[in-house]
DNA sequence: CTGTTAGCGCGTTCAT
DNA sequence: ATGAACGCGCTAACAG
C-alpha cells in the first residue's frame, strides 16, 4: 500500500519553525501575517503540496460541501436531466452532489433521507415518492437547520421552496395547439388524481377544452396507474374502439404515447391525419420515433440548476423557513404527430 | 433557524455522571462496560435522540463511506443504469455515492477528480472520457490511498480493477444471429478506432463473418465520430445507395441503430424482410420502437453493483495495487428487427 | 469495569 | 507580527 502521509499544519510550522497557528494564517493571507512569512509558507506549502484536511476542515465548520440530491427513479430521462443539470451547477459552485433513489417506494425514501443526513450533507434536493405525504423524514432536516428544496414532484405540507415546472399551463398549451391543428376530440391519458402533476395536467387539458367551446366527455379521460408504456397501448384500444373514438390523444407522458402510438401503427391508423398524438416531457425518443412525437418540454436541466441555486442561497443565509416558489415555463415542440396536413382543418385561435 | 444544537457524548456523560469514554464505550456494548450501564446509556441516547457527529466521527477515523462516481454522460441510458445499480448497492452497504460527469472532456474529468478526492471519498468509480488516455489525476487517487475502479470505458494505463462488459463476445453473438436468420451482407456502423469498446465490437463483427465464411467488405464499415442518431441515418443512406448495399446493419449502439430504422422506414424499405437492424446497449427505446430492435443487453444495473462490491472490497482490505478484470456477460436480445419471416432463409449454426 | 488522558487537523481567541 | 493554548466530538491506549 502506497499511501504517503499527507503533509499538515503541524509538519510546516516545525520545518519552517514557526507556530502551527502563524502557518495557518499564512496561507489565507491574514493581514497580520509579515508579507515575508506569507511567502515563506506558501513556497513550502506549495512546493510540498500541502492540501487541507477536508475532514478536519469540516468537522471543524460544521459543513461538508455536499449536497443530497433524491428522485423516485434514476433511469429516467427527466430526472436523469434534472440531475445533470444539478450536478453541473453545483461543481461550479465548489459542491458535489449525493444521490440517492427512492423507487417510489417511501420507506426506500426515509432510509436515503437518513443516511444523507448522517453523511452530514449541508442540505437537500428532493423529489418525493409517489407515497409520501407528510414528509416527516424531510422535517428532520430542518429541524437540523439543513435546508430542503423541493423539485417536480412536490408536496404542499412541507414549508421549503418549490421548483416546478407549469403543469397546468404547458398542458394548457398542448391541447391548445391540438385545437388549432384542428383536432375536436380529444382524449386524455392522465395519470393518478393524487399526484399533484397529473392533476395539474389533467386541469390544464379541460380548461383549454372549456375555453374553446369543445365537449369535454369523461369516457375520454382515462387514468393510468403505473405510467408505463403498456397502459397508453390498453387504454389507446379502449378509446379506438369505443362507440365514439377521439381524434387525438393528449398523453400524461412521453412513454404512454409510445404506447399510444404502438397501438394506432399496428391497426395501420394514420398520425396524425386520423388520429394526433402529444405527449409531456419531450423525451429523448419523442424525436427518435416516426413520426416525431409533439411534445410538452419541462426544462429539466434548468429545473436542476434553479433548485441547486436556491438550495445554496438557503444554505448561505442559514435559512429554513423559505417557502418561495419557482415555477419553469414549458415549450411546446411541435413535431409530426400533431401538425396536421390539412389546412382547411387548422383554426386561428387567440 | 430552528437548528437545535445536537447532543454530544459529553452531554450523556454530564447527565449521567459518567466519563465521556464510557458513555462512547456503553453505546457500541464493549464488552468492558456492565450491562447495567450499557441499558442506561443506551436508554437515555434513544430517549433524547442522540445521534453521532457524523464529521466527527469521519475525521476521527478518516474515512467518509462515500463513494466518487463519474462518468462522461449522466443523461444516457447506459450509465444512468450503472449509476442505478451502484447507487442501490452502495446504499445496502452503508455508502454513499457522490456522482459527477465529465461531458467527455478531460479538463472536467480532471476537476471532477480534483473536487471529490478534497471531499475526501473513500474510494472511486470511473467510466474514463474519450479524451483521457494516461489519467494522471486518477493517480492522485491511488498515491493518496484511495482504491479505484474503472467500468465499462477504461484504459490500461492505470493499474485498477475493471468491469468491463465482453464487447467482443457480444458483438460476436449479434453477428452470428444475424448470419442464422439468413442475412449474408452484413454492414457495421462502428465508433472511433481508438475506443476500447467500439475496437472490440469491430472485432467480434469481423471475427463472426470470417468463422462463417462470409466476405468483409471495408466499404460495408463505417465509422462513427460521435454516435449520434443522425449519423446512423447518414451512413444507412449511404449504404443503402452504393452499388452493393447490404441486407443487413449492425450498430454499434441503439441510438444509431434508431437512425438507420429512420432512413429505412422513409424509404419504406421493410424490416427485417429487407434489411435486418441489430443494435447494442438494450436502451429502453429498443422495446419501444416499432419494429422492436434487436439488441445486445449489457447488464448495466450489475455492472454498477459489481463495480461497487469490488471497490468496497479494495477499501476494506486497503488494496490499492489490484488489477483484476471483471468482465460481464452480454445477453442479446431478439425483437423483430431481425427475425426473417422467411423461414428457409434461415441457417441453422453450431 | 470505569475514568483519565491524549490526540486527530484545523481555526481562533488571547496573550505577548 | 507571532505563538500558546484551547476546543470541535469522538476514539483508544493506558491506568487504575
Amino acid at each position: 500500500m502506497t499511501e504517503k502521509r499527507k503533509l499538515t499544519l503541524k509538519d510546516i510550522a516545525r520545518e519552517l519553525g514557526i507556530s502551527i497557528s502563524t502557518a495557518s494564517r499564512a496561507l489565507k493571507e491574514h493581514p497580520d501575517i509579515a508579507e515575508d512569512t506569507i511567502r515563506l509558507v506558501k513556497a513550502y506549502a506549495e512546493k510540498h503540496h500541502y492540501v487541507p484536511n477536508t475532514l478536519a476542515v469540516n468537522f471543524r465548520k460544521n459543513r461538508t460541501f455536499n449536497l443530497g440530491l433524491i428522485v423516485p427513479e434514476l433511469v429516467h430521462h427527466f430526472f436523469s436531466t434534472v440531475i445533470s443539470g444539478a450536478i453541473d451547477t453545483a461543481k461550479k459552485n465548489g459542491y458535489n452532489i449525493l444521490v440517492s433513489q427512492s423507487n417510489d417506494i417511501l420507506a426506500d425514501e426515509v432510509m436515503a433521507c437518513r443516511t444523507m443526513l448522517a453523511s452530514s450533507v449541508d442540505g437537500l434536493l428532493i423529489s418525493i415518492s409517489n407515497e409520501t405525504v407528510e414528509g416527516v423524514h424531510l422535517k428532520e432536516f430542518l429541524e437540523e437547520g439543513k435546508p430542503v428544496v423541493q423539485f417536480d414532484k412536490i408536496t404542499d405540507h412541507l414549508n421549503t421552496p418549490k421548483v416546478i415546472v407549469d403543469d397546468f399551463n404547458g398542458s394548457y398549451m398542448a391541447v391548445k395547439h391540438l385545437i388549432g391543428q384542428g383536432f375536436r376530440k380529444i382524449a386524455h391519458i392522465r395519470g393518478r388524481t393524487e399526484v399533484k402533476n397529473a392533476s395539474e395536467r389533467a386541469m390544464g387539458y379541460k380548461q383549454a377544452l372549456l375555453d374553446h367551446g369543445l365537449e369535454l366527455r369523461e369516457e375520454w379521460v382515462k387514468g393510468c396507474k403505473l405510467i408505463h408504456e403498456q397502459e397508453g397501448y390498453d387504454f389507446c384500444k379502449e378509446l379506438m374502439e369505443s362507440k365514439n373514438p377521439p381524434d387525438a390523444i393528449f398523453c400524461i407522458t412521453d412513454l404512454v404515447a409510445m404506447g399510444v402510438l404502438k397501438y394506432l401503427k399496428e391497426k395501420s391508423i394514420q398520425i396524425p391525419e386520423q388520429v394526433g398524438v402529444m405527449g409531456f416531457s419531450n423525451w429523448k425518443l419523442a424525436e427518435i420515433v416516426n413520426p416525431g412525437l409533439s411534445s410538452v418540454d419541462q426544462h429539466g436541466y434548468e429545473m436542476g440548476q434553479k433548485a441547486v441555486l436556491k438550495l445554496i442561497d438557503l444554505i448561505k443565509n442559514h435559512d429554513v423557513e423559505n417557502d418561495e416558489i419557482i415555477e419553469l415555463k414549458t415549450n411546446l415542440i411541435i413535431r409530426g404527430s400533431t401538425t396536421s396536413t390539412k389546412n382547411s382543418d387548422k383554426v386561428t385561435l387567440q
